[in-house]
DNA sequence: TCTATAATATGATCAATATCATATTATAGG
DNA sequence: CCTATAATATGATATTGATCATATTATAGA
């Protein structure tokens, strides 16, 4: 019983130690949750997936679904997508179309690991929990933001547009990938796409 | 030993009673995996819910996947809910406008169990085997044929309109479901019906 | 009523699940 | 170099999962 160094800490790990281990395990659910769904794989093989051992999760998350949570708190895909799937000669990339156009595109499609989250999580995020579905509100309430910042119509319902564009880019990825003809898939993706567009262009 | 009785064989039941017992367990899966997921539910909570007990489910199917095939092959909510949104007087029911109108309804999005299996399971239909993906992309190809059947245009490309219509019901059906917001939903299901209907008119 | 057998139930296996209690390791400050 | 302890690992528990082998039940025809 040491009795003379009250409040005296060492400090064992810089604190930048743990957030980034904690990092780590985010990532690695990301990928998986995208993968095989939320329900489709457990904390083990995240942690696995992360280079950790199962027993620590419980250090940094209250349970599994605090995970989840932070998977769906992001609509679109990665940079790495953006970029690659952009064939018009320098669009800026803030542009609303070439956004939607890349994210209804083939690279999109075939690249779930580095997708939306919200394209693959939807449908399980309405049976989550009430901190996951917050997050996912989130997610979608800051997207719509972004949306409407680059639509510049007077007369149009900018609020409406934004929503109905993001149904077809999270439905139509999804049907795309759930179907079984790559033609088919491909039809699906332009028609959303025109689709979307159209929106945007405000109807 | 039973030499003299070769061929002559009884009938234990009826030839309608396991079709019967079988269609049982088939209406028993829809219920379980719009309601959990296909991930979410097992089959011994399937068999129960039907009345049955877990052994007997593989006299029936060769495994879970079968069942979510079958689950998955038609696109639509049941009638009930169809004839119970549809507050448009004698609007004949055939109508597209109006099956969009009473897809993308409240009471389609607050009865999941009565609900369209694409907008609860779309998602996981891309993780699952090919026999699921095929059964759901003939779903689809039924949907369009449907739909493309009650488009009356003359210049549009109405393949394409049959698509992104399914795009926004199914997409904004999952949105509406997955936010936290009741005020919210309404939003986006009321922005979703108004796009869709404007992709049946012909933009 | 008896019997063959189709239909369903019971029981078991093996793997994977979320979570928690306890043990070990790695490191910043002395 | 020591040491306190934060960070991670090990191990265990109690459930649940899909699937299959075997037992029981229900019934159409004799």
């Amino acid at each position: 019983m040491n009795l003379g160094t009250f409040g005296e800490n060492t400090m064992p790990y810089a604190p930048s130690h743990k957030p980034k281990t904690r990092k780590r395990i985010v990532d690695a659910a990301k990928r998986m949750f995208k993968l095989h769904g939320y329900d489709g794989v457990g904390v083990n093989r995240i942690m696995g997936e992360a280079g950790l051992t199962h027993g620590g999760f419980y250090a940094h998350f209250s349970g599994k679904e605090e995970l989840f949570a932070e998977v769906v708190r992001w609509f679109g895909p990665s940079d790495k997508i953006r970029k690659g799937s952009i064939s018009e000669k320098c669009m800026p990339e803030d542009n609303l179309k070439a956004f939607v156009r890349s994210y209804l595109s083939k690279i999109h499609m075939n690249d779930v690991i580095e997708g939306c989250p919200l394209a693959s999580l939807t449908m399980e995020v309405s049976r989550a929990g009430p901190v996951v579905r917050q997050s996912y509100t989130q997610a979608l309430r800051d997207a719509v933001t972004r949306f409407r910042r680059q639509m510049t119509q007077r007369e149009t319902n900018t609020e409406a547009a934004a929503y109905s564009t993001l149904a077809i880019c999270i439905g139509g990825m999804a049907l795309a990938r759930a179907v079984d003809s790559n033609e088919m898939a491909e039809v699906i993706l332009k028609a959303c796409k025109e689709a979307a567009v159209e929106q945007i262009e405000g109807a």
